[in-house]
DNA sequence: CAGTCCGAATTTGTTCACAAGATAGTTTTT
DNA sequence: AAAAACTATCTTGTGAACAAATTCGGACTG
């Protein structure tokens, strides 16, 4: 085995562990616009607009001459996809667009609802006025991609116009598994993204949502959230019944 | 598609038959009990147990040494605890054992008291005789490792009781999340584990807790689902507010 | 004497070549 | 002719060498 040359160094290390009196709270070495999370965004991204299917393979060459990289890139993008849900990886077989069964789906939107329910509850108002500034902007990107029919504009401001809603309840980590949550049904956006009608519904909830915020309603926002996850599960659900039967 | 390079060998093959000789792990689709896994899995432990401490670095080639592999799978394996959130990671830097702030800890409990009683509340009634035997089980489990001073055994234990309780409620998605959020806090463990009146407390909740499910008891096991996740969360802000004074 | 700059040692990050595993197509045997 | 086995090829997994980055210590200069 690798006694090559294990032992290089004498066994005495350097005790490094007890730099710890200072300050906790770090500089936060923030962003990692790296190669390997450039990647990771453009296979969600292919994901999300449906440009590459469920249980479509992933093989790590072909990835490799797409991105003009090389493998170890491309495999630590495919492990991240992995844990994030969006991808599954079968040992020794390489990976694949995870395919989603109706019950999971099912499941992910129960947590998604509780989740982004207690965001809306414990979010302080009034909520300030360059917030809800903030927020009319985001909605006007978005309602400006879906009348352009830019889907990949439509993802990305929708994303953000949820990222500024939830962010006001102040609670980081709730805020992390939402988004967590929602990229894990990335797969099946594309069935919401086929939809006009779908695409509208949503940009009046988005309306209806910052009207509740200004009023500083909260029984109205938190009933707003829960139709806004409604229609997305029902749309997946329907077309794999329509696909496989109604075998579930 | 094999545009630049493409190094087909065909000397290889010096395929020895057949070993299917060997199958003692036939399926091994589903699980992954492989070099990174037990890494992981290691590390953890110490951490969980107070054996390497916030803010301690971990060092690849350290870690390459101690567990007889090589950087590949230490890298791995350092990825992996960096998404789980018990480590961190700065770029060109190496990883630390990861730190949490009051704050922090305080948001993270937040969530998880949130999901914990969603778990509870959607659980059906009544429930089965012997899912409530297992819960025994694993309880009386916990406390011996109690009564024996085995923390290692106590962690452990706890985490077997708690997936077998939340398991009861069916959604997957609920689940993993709910032991995700567990894991975060792994290393801020060891200051309940350093206090046995905490551990008598755990153990009385458990069998209440036993207590509320036979008897469909809803209500009370919601009550008691808050209350076991308290002292944990403010034992640690104590000892934290002892280290560094109030200003947080 | 203080401050800065350069260089060595340590540590992480990248790359490439080879080996092992799996699938599919072809051949051989019954 | 059908089934089993073998081979050829594709794909992932592993290991080790190489390169870049950071830190620490010492020397040199203002």
């Amino acid at each position: 085995m690798a006694t090559s040359k294990a032992s290089r160094k004498p066994a005495a290390r350097k005790e490094a562990a007890k730099a710890a009196a200072d300050a906790p709270a770090g500089p936060d070495h923030a962003r990692e616009p790296s190669v390997v999370s450039r990647i990771t965004r453009k296979l969600e991204e292919d994901i999300v607009l449906g440009r590459r299917h469920p249980r479509e393979r992933l093989v790590e060459q072909d990835l490799c001459e797409n991105f003009n990289t090389h493998r170890g890139d491309v495999r630590l993008a495919l492990f991240e996809l992995e844990k994030k849900g969006i991808v599954q990886r079968i040992p020794n077989r390489g990976a694949i667009v995870r395919d989603l069964s109706p019950g999971e789906v099912t499941e992910i939107y129960g947590v998604r609802e509780e989740l982004e329910v207690m965001a809306v509850r414990i979010l302080p108002f009034p909520v300030p006025k360059d917030d809800i500034e903030r927020l009319e902007a985001l909605q006007a990107e978005h309602s400006r991609a879906v009348d352009a029919g830019d889907l990949l504009g439509v993802y990305y401001s929708n994303v953000h116009f949820h990222r500024a809603l939830f962010g006001l309840c102040g609670n980081r980590c709730l805020i992390e598994t939402i988004e967590q949550l929602a990229q894990k049904v990335s797969g099946i956006r594309s069935y919401a993204h086929a939809n006009p009608a779908a695409l509208n519904a949503t940009r009046r909830d988005h309306v209806e949502m910052i009207e509740a915020l200004r009023h500083s309603r909260r029984d109205d926002l938190i009933a707003l959230t829960r139709r806004h996850l409604k229609p997305a599960a029902q749309a997946y659900i329907r077309a794999y019944r329509q696909r496989f039967g109604d075998n579930v």
